[in-house]
Parts: structure tokens; sequence; C-alpha cells
RNA sequence: GUGGGUAUAGUUCAGUUGGCUAGAACGCCAGAUUGUGGCUCUGGAGGUCGUCGGUUCGAGUCCGAUUAUCCACCCCA
């Protein structure tokens, strides 16, 4: 059989690669607004940088990335050798740990500076089982802010965020913000100790798996989507109420920025996340249609620790990610189709084969002027020339035959309105740019019309 | 890692209790007398029926294995 692409992982096809290449263009547009530049960091790193940054019990660590080592190291690995730690790599799962390492290695907040601010976007590699929703090699675009403390940073990446949603089609309306708070290591290990009591307590009525993790990360038994657990955490003891003072301030900070710029929310304190650096703040937008048994279009959060973990000094931060490939499939279930991945301005439809020389050099003149040009290498009927340029929806075609070479003159269809012109080919063929062709064609309303013909 | 479904033309799918040369729609190609597209009509090309093995006079159909894929659990964007 013939080779497929691995496991979890999709072809972007012409019509969605160039989707993509759009979706990044918005993101990039919007989020320069807000002070985000561009930073593209490598997609592996060091495993250890994943293992510290975004903890070794999480499951993205323990049991989903794909780890990798050059083929010398893999032998020695096989052979029962020493392998260094810096050899041991990872695709990305993620891409906070690798901008946060970037920042902290290059130093891009020096102390007292302002908040740095960054986007990506890129793959991302989780060894997951796919599923709707879900892939091994997927996209993500992300922001990071670095050496921003201040609870309006936390407002305006959530708002960021929700513009973007809206940018790219899916209507607030269809989502659905979710924002809690996970407290400080001032807060959080007096409300994790107070938790694992209440999991301790209520033992009886848990599932197997919310029990291990009352030891390892209690908070996610919030997450368990068992029934009987959901029942049992509902009476549960929350981070919200357990915040210290300056926590409890801070969130309270955030809301109101949010309240402020009417962005509607849901305060929901069962939102917790699966990676170990969150830190106060953290948010995720769900939508309901489209993703199969997954929710999140994009989430995120404050991780105040993170830098330190990665070896650099105390600097807060904060950021989210969003799925490309689930914003397509919320998109999708709203009737959404990719955009034609190239458009045609011009056909050179020939009558016969004898000026096909003159068509050629037609062809390369407006493609030369800058108008995207095609046609025929088929030796195809005159006809299914036209189909062909039906087919490309092209805007103009120009007709070449003998009748037309011999006067020096080329036809030009407009084939939206079927207008037909004759035109001066060596004018064409000398101009030298895509004004003066147009200019050409501009001569003739019936042609033109100023409806904006060509791209 | 666990569970369930599916696998037939480029695509989406039919294919009866096992039976003759495996079909449809869409797409593709070519025509429908003059040098012109969309609609319509006519014709045509495209299939090792995922793979390997078994049962049978005979397998797309039944059985086993294998691979791929989708969906779900887990977890995440």
């Amino acid at each position: 059989m013939a080779i497929q692409a691995p496991e979890g992982t999709k072809d972007l096809l012409p019509g969605e690669a160039q989707y993509w290449e759009d979706f990044k263009r918005i993101a990039a547009d919007i989020f320069a607004r807000y002070g985000y530049a561009l930073i593209d960091t490598p997609i592996f790193e060091q495993t250890e940088l994943f293992v510290r940054g975004i903890g070794e019990a999480t499951d993205v660590v323990a049991k989903e990335m794909f780890q990798t080592l050059s083929g010398e190291n893999l032998k020695k690995l096989i052979a029962g050798d020493p392998v260094k730690s810096k050899s041991r790599l990872s695709l990305r799962p993620e891409g906070t740990a690798g901008v946060v390492r970037a920042v902290v290695q290059h130093d891009l907040v020096p102390q007292g500076a302002p908040p740095t601010k960054l986007m990506y976007a890129g793959q991302m590699f989780r060894a997951e089982r796919p599923q709707k929703g879900r892939q091994r090699q997927f996209n993500q675009i992300g922001v990071e802010c670095l050496g921003a403390e201040a609870p309006s940073v936390d407002a305006e990446v959530i708002i960021m965020l929700m513009r973007f949603f809206e940018a790219i089609g899916i209507p607030t309306a269809l989502t659905h913000l979710l924002i809690n708070s996970l407290g400080c290591d001032e807060c959080r290990p007096l409300y994790r100790e107070k938790l694992y009591s209440y999991l301790k307590d209520n033992a009886a009525h848990l599932c197997d798996e919310c029990l291990r993790r009352a030891e390892t990360n209690p908070l996610r038994a919030f997450d368990c989507k068992n029934p009987a657990c959901a029942t049992a955490m509902e009476n549960a003891p929350k981070m919200t109420d357990c915040l210290c003072a300056s926590c409890k301030e801070h969130h309270e900070q955030v809301k109101s920025y949010l309240d402020a710029s009417e962005i509607t929310y849901t305060q929901e304190s069962r939102l917790v996340r699966g990676l170990d650096y969150y830190t106060r703040t953290v948010f995720e937008v769900q939508v309901s249609e489209g993703l199969g048994s997954q929710n999140a279009i994009g989430g995120g959060g404050r991780y105040d620790k993170l830098a330190e973990e990665v070896g650099g000094r105390p600097t807060s931060g904060l950021g989210f990610a969003l799925g490309y490939e689930r914003c397509v499939l919320a998109l999708q279930a709203t009737g959404f189709e990719f955009p034609p991945a190239c458009v045609c301005d011009a056909f050179i439809a020939c009558v016969d084969t004898t000026v096909q020389g003159v068509a050629f050099s037609l062809l390369q003149a407006l493609r030369d002027a800058g108008l995207n040009c095609e046609m025929d290498h088929q030796n195809r009927s005159l006809k299914s020339q036209f189909k062909l340029a039906d087919k490309l929806k092209a805007t103009l075609v120009f007709i070449l035959g003998p009748d037309e070479v011999q006067s020096g003159k080329v036809k030009v269809r407009n084939m939206e309105t079927h207008a037909e012109e004759l035109l001066d080919l060596a004018e064409i063929l000398q101009a030298d740019s895509k004004e003066e062709v147009i200019k050409n064609i501009r001569r003739y309303d019936s042609i033109w019309q100023d409806k904006k013909p060509i791209s």
C-alpha cells in the first residue's frame, strides 16, 4: 500500500494551507495592536525544559511527549550507555516553555524594563490517540507577556483573545469564556491541603483516578467527568474562597476590567489547567459545536513562577494558546468553507495552435506586469479552454486567433459581463506594470467597470 | 494505553439469504456542424473490493489475522 501521512497528522492542502497563512496574519494584525511581536523558537527543545516547566506529573509530559535522540545517541541508549541530558530532546507539546526559555536565555526582560510581549504560531506535538479536534501534530497560535504583574494585563490578554475569535468569524455569542484564579505559592499550598483532606474524607464517592490524583495534583479532581465525582466535588472547598488577600484583590481587579470592557464570562471555580505552571488567573474559551467531545478552542493563564523554574530571575508572565484546527472545526460548524487558494485574473485562450507562441509571450508579459495568469498547455479545444477559464474563475479571458494576431490585436472578454473588446497587442506586451495593463483595459467600461476585477 | 465503528472508482456511498462482466451520484475527459464558459443532453476513461490467510463448486459478501482510519475514554488547544 502507498505510504500515508503518520497517524494523527494531516496535510494542509492548498485551500487550507492558504487559510492557515491568512489565519496567522489576522492574529498577527490584531495582536500587534496590543504590542505583540512575533518570535520563532525551535520545534524541539531539551526534554528537561518541558519536565521542569510544564511539570513532571502532568499527562502532557508523563505520556504525551514525542521524545527524540540523534541516531548516535539512540544507539548509545539502546546499548545502555549514558546519554547526556542536553542530548535528550522532545518535540514541543506547547509553546510557552520554549518562549520563556528564549526570554531568559536572551534576557529579553531586563530588570526594570517594560513588559515584553511575544506571539508565536506553529506546530505542536503530542503523542495522544487522535480523535475529533485532537491530532498528534497540530497548530497553535499563542502569546506570552513577560514581566507584567498588573491585573490589567490579564484582562488585556483575555480581551485580545476574544477579539481574535470574533475577527475570524466565531461570534462571541457562540463562545463561552471561563475564568478562575489558582492562587499563588502563598495560598495555593494551604488550599491544596484543604482540598486534599476533603478528597480523603470523601474517598468513598470518588473514582480510583481521582484518588490517585489526590496525591499528585488534587486540583485535577475538579476536571473528572465521572458523574459521581462531579457530585462529590460540588461541596468541595473552592480556590476562590481560599485566596490570600493579594490574589483575591488581583482576581477581583481582573474581573472588574473585564466588566468595564463588557466582556461576558463565567467565574468557574472548577476550571483548573493541566499544566503545572499556572498561578492566579486561568481562563478557557469553549464552544459547543463542531469539536466532538472536545470543547476548548483557546486557553491560558498566568505563570509567575515559570521563569525561575527554567533558571531565570523571577519574572511574572501570562499568555494563552489557541488551537488552529479546533477553530476551523468551530467555524465549519457554522458553514465556513476555505476560500479558493489562488485567484486567476486572466486566462489566455488560443483559437488554434498557430498562435500559441504569441499567446505564451502575452501570458508572460501579463505575469511580469503583476497579474495572475494561466493558459492551456494540453492543446484543448477553444471551448474547453473557456471551461477551464471558468473553473479557475478567471476575471478576464484574452482570446488570440489568427485574425487578432494578423491585425496586431487581442480580444478581451469579461467573464462576468460577457463584454468583449479588441485591445492593441503591442501595448500590452510592452506594459511593464499592472497599472499600465489595467489602464489599457480601463478604456473600456464594458470590460473594466471599476468592479475591481483584477486582484 | 483501553473500548467501539468503518475500510468498494478521484470523492461520498450502494451492493439482497454467498452466484454470471462490481454499480450510482458528484468529479474528470470528449462531443452536441461556424472562433466562446456556467445550465442541459450524449458518450468515455477510472476499481489488485485495505492486506494476508481460511471456509466454499463459487467470497465485495462468511470466518480469522493484520494494517489503516474514525469516534469515544484519559488528557489537552
